[in-house]
DNA sequence: AATGAATGAGCGTTCATTCAT
DNA sequence: GATGAATGAACGCTCATTCAT
């Protein structure tokens, strides 16, 4: 995937992608739209992406890394389970918010990608959850939490977490900062624990 | 859309069409596929369903109603907040999980409806969170429940009972009616309410 | 591949490509062509075909089928060497003028077939080459041949008497049955038998 | 045509044109391999040459060179019918042998070629035929050679010595030399003389 | 109630080629 | 002497749908 000083226009498709498969669907969205938004021709797209495919795994693996960076270092940030779950809630939502879009279609394109393709997204996932998983059974060994169910509360955690992307509306009532925060304290009542101190 | 005696063609084709639409969606099932499934050619699925998007009507359709029928029972048969909306929880995850495939479409591909039916199912969904909201709302004034954002908390409980359909697997570990009593234990929790009683 | 009473299209659809790939070659020739030649819509084409290449295929069986058979039945018709290789070679060189198109095809574009079909068409042509070898190695064995090499010589009659479909015009000088002595004449005498006599 | 002081880079290009052409043949060879196999850029390769269709005349008009010349030696090098048709098919297996990949391009790819250029060659193809039609010729009119139809012999003649290229493999069980001697063999005794003396 | 045959539109992708640098 | 970027045209093929039977 050829780049140049700025990757000016690769990122221009690849936003104009991002943008068609938010809206209509992968499979909805033809290389003719994705090449009309950024001003190009269908066949010059694939100067700088191999195939529709490679476009969508390009948008998943990145908004993946992100939020695995921002999970990691929310992690290490804090040593208490209560704040360290809270800071992680926080910025999952955050970045759910921020990037509605990628979020949204990685939550809902999984199939649509290669056999190989699928199997590296959903081992990211996975390590990706395991992350909230191990932090909210740390917690309840240390007593901070209590649940019924380790698993159903990591998955019913993050479905709700997630979820965020494909409700909240930008020019809504609520702050990005204070949905963050809502569902911080959402996650730790229904793990029995005291609402988290907020963040300067 | 014509029926024989029994109703058995229809059927068995719309069983297909759901399965088809599940696994890969909307837009990457062909009529062809739906038909193969069936066991009948692609043009006579069109004696039974007029296009490929009144099948996927019908299924949203039926979906929403089957939904909105078991809360509005659930409502009528609780007075109390607490134990109203736990049930409202219970059978929105129940009829989550017992048609996994038809919930997921519903959640998944309103898009690719056309506007005409795009606004039905909307308007049907929209009537069906404000039975939530309203349930919340009321428990919030009547001292049951607390929280911090009503829209927030209801769009927030939403997700996550519908997330079950995304990753509850049932040969797993626990029994549905052990994840719907979890769940209406969650929200009631994140509600700052005391668990509810478990009905018989 | 479905086919009427009279298999009326499909056969109208492959003359069509043999004309094409005849004329252009297997690569230069598009569906659109040989749809517009048959005079129906490209996707047409599709009901009776699965793939271009499998109409090439259907075109490269044929002619080998007909090829084999003709040359078992001329085999099995006589005994003497000088008499059995003569018919061999009168039926080669009358099925290649009479299907020129089909004979060249067969003959260039082995290459344009998948792995695996080239693997079904050459290993039928080996059969087919066998036959002949064969009868000219036991030719020399009961003395009526002679020549340096048998598999030389085998490749070499069989590759001039291909050739005829590259040269052979059938408004030209020779009708078909003088071409087809000429060169049973021809093989013979590279083989240092007498010519053999003509058949009625 | 520029080229440098040794001329490498047009040669490495048309070197690479033509393994792929006689690989794959000349529509099923894209510009891109062409630059892939010369380790240039696709750009490039017009820097030398102007078309894809210039390669592939640059390609048949030095083998029908090549061929012409030879022949042409052939022929003042004797004056013996025999000899000089012995002479004749010796160098034209040679050089079929020897260029195996020109040879069966020129075989098979006239038809790529554009009106202009196609008249061209086949203008150079029927004099290089006509050398030895008027050889076979003055060799029958000589009392050295018989045969029931000069065209057809020379044809027939022609044929099998080109087809050489494509079946014989140089790690075969022959020589070059040999199969050379044994094609001047087969050709003498078709024409009913005497097989012709081998050169030191 | 069902289907074989057909179709127009559109798909993702590749092509030979151009041109400013 | 070479190339990164771009392009218009065309490719093989699939699509949802129609309709006479």
């Amino acid at each position: 995937m050829p780049h140049g000083p700025d990757g000016g226009t690769a990122r221009r498709i690849l936003t104009g992608a991002v943008s068609c498969f938010f809206e209509q669907g992968y499979h909805a969205t033809s290389m003719r739209e994705i090449a009309a938004r950024a001003q190009i021709q269908p066949a010059s797209v694939y100067h700088w992406f191999s195939s529709k495919e490679t476009m969508l795994l390009t948008v998943m693996q990145g908004f993946q890394d992100a939020l695995t960076a921002a999970a990691v270092a929310a992690h290490e940030a804090h040593s208490a389970p209560l704040d360290r779950l809270a800071a992680m809630v926080r910025a999952h939502v955050t970045l759910h918010v921020q990037h509605r879009k990628e979020a949204l279609i990685s939550d809902t394109e999984i199939r649509a990608l290669s056999p190989a393709s699928r199997r590296q997204i959903v081992a990211g996932r996975d390590r990706y959850q395991r992350l909230f998983r191990e932090t909210i059974e740390d917690g309840c060994a240390r007593g901070a939490f209590r649940c019924a169910d380790v698993s159903v509360a990591t998955n019913a955690i993050l479905v709700q977490c997630t979820g965020v992307a494909s409700w909240y509306r930008p020019r809504g009532r609520l702050s990005l900062q204070e949905v963050a925060d809502v569902h911080a304290d959402l996650v730790c009542r229904s793990l029995d624990a005291e609402p988290p101190s907020k963040p300067a």
